[in-house]
DNA sequence: TGTCTCACTTGATTTCGATCAAAGTTGTGA
DNA sequence: TCACAACTTTGATCGAAATCAAGTGAGACA
């Protein structure tokens, strides 16, 4: 999940093809060979189901490339999404063997797997690797938490502008922004992803896109490619601090 | 946050008033004493603040007896419960030294403490805490998850409904039901705390009480003394799944 | 080239919960 | 015993988002 910054949720994989920090830079090259020799890939079709809420989950991965949903589901069909999952974020939890949530591929997803029961034993020989995780489950918490803000408290506007500030920022750390300073991307959700996101309709989430844009707060280039003129009005339109948060 | 039936989020702190788990059954006793060496309590009054959002918070402690709320707080005044902390929940986090959410005492509270710097160092080297600590957040961030569901999608009756379950399923635990075979609790929270944590106003929360009365899903006594004469009845009113769910 | 489908937009209407307002209840302390 | 403050209930009205209902537009494929 990708709600701040300073999200640290992934596991080293090697040589996978994106640049991303170490499990632990203090862990030594042989923890790392282990690791190495341990991980394999799966690629997902967009719109593909990774893994089915209550199946057995024998492996913990790592997004390499595409993006990934974590939703819950009620039985009269109202869903949830729960956690985004973006390159390098992690997924999978040590110590339990059923996945809690559906997890969706919603673009070509590549993930670095690794089996559950190695991975286990290397984390109960490899402190700082538990460490690792307990950090970045700590961020999941946090993300976790703010987004409990926004959807018990904010508004249909303030949710979007929100989101779209998330991956505005999250997107600019990898290719920042174009010629003109501004900050571009695509929407990496359909308005039906978004609306589970949000806790809104899909009908809400197009207006108030629309509005965004009549209001000149984001420009849009056919259904997905947004362009942010200028990213502290967007900021403001989230109703959060302008400072950057807790988050030291 | 006490979500769950398998919460297992607290620490161990020797002769705390309270029965509870250890930190870990496998822990050899001089790791227990050295907790207890290291520990001491602070009591709250009801309605105190136990520390702001952004404070400096140097130490983690476990919820002795009575009842916490976090919160996080918009600047006009919107605020959201992000957890409910019940004896034996575990506040703090290791590796942040800012608070990142107001704590609130909501009735009068003691918490059993350790300063952070020992107690991260007694991590560092007794691996059994730190996967101890890794395995309670985990259950944080499934019961937070958990909650996004109920804010995002939840009906004002399924919100206020879910929190009596919880409430009841985690009272139940300690003092099982009354002579009848009925659940029998007291909340914890005014109708304004339930408010915050369900993303709705006091009114609402007030009206869907009563309206749950009225259909005699729960009795009422006085304004906090619940009576659940059937508590399948409640479940149902949740829009949760009626088995236990994927915790395993 | 057409048509089918999927994602999205927009409009009309309804509804649930928020807001505004006024009482009722309980406990505390003078 | 009274007064008042804090908490709660209930009523009337409003409004934001949901729902219901047509549409548009773009890509896929026959």
């Amino acid at each position: 999940m990708a709600l701040q910054e300073n999200v640290r949720t992934h596991i080293d994989c090697g040589d996978c093809p994106i640049r991303h920090r170490a499990v632990c830079a203090r862990c030594e090259s042989d923890e790392l060979k282990l690791l190495e020799e341990m991980k394999y890939y799966r690629t997902y079709e967009a719109g593909q189901t990774v893994i089915w809420s209550g199946d057995k989950m024998d492996f913990v991965a790592s997004v390499v490339e595409g993006i990934a949903t974590l939703t819950q589901t009620m039985e009269d069909g109202r869903t949830q999404m729960v956690g985004l999952l973006l390159p390098s974020d992690f997924v999978g939890r040590p110590g339990r063997d059923q996945a809690a949530y559906d997890v969706t591929a919603t673009t070509r997803l590549t993930m670095c797997c690794f089996r559950k029961k190695p991975f286990e034993d290397m984390m109960m020989n490899t402190p700082h690797i538990g460490q690792r995780l307990l950090e970045m489950t700590l961020d999941e918490l946090d993300a976790a938490r703010e987004w409990m803000l926004l959807l018990g408290r904010k508004t249909a506007r303030e949710k979007i502008a929100s989101l779209l500030a998330i991956i505005a920022r999250r997107d600019a750390t990898l290719k920042l922004s174009n010629s003109r300073g501004q900050v571009v991307f695509d929407l990496p959700l359909t308005r039906e992803a978004m609306a589970d996101y949000l806790g809104l309709t899909l009908e809400t989430v197009s207006r108030q896109i629309s509005a965004l844009k009549r209001d000149g707060v984001i420009e849009l280039e056919g259904k997905r490619h947004v362009t942010v003129p200028d990213m502290e009005r967007l900021l403001d339109e989230t109703g959060d601090d302008t400072d950057g948060g807790v988050f030291a």
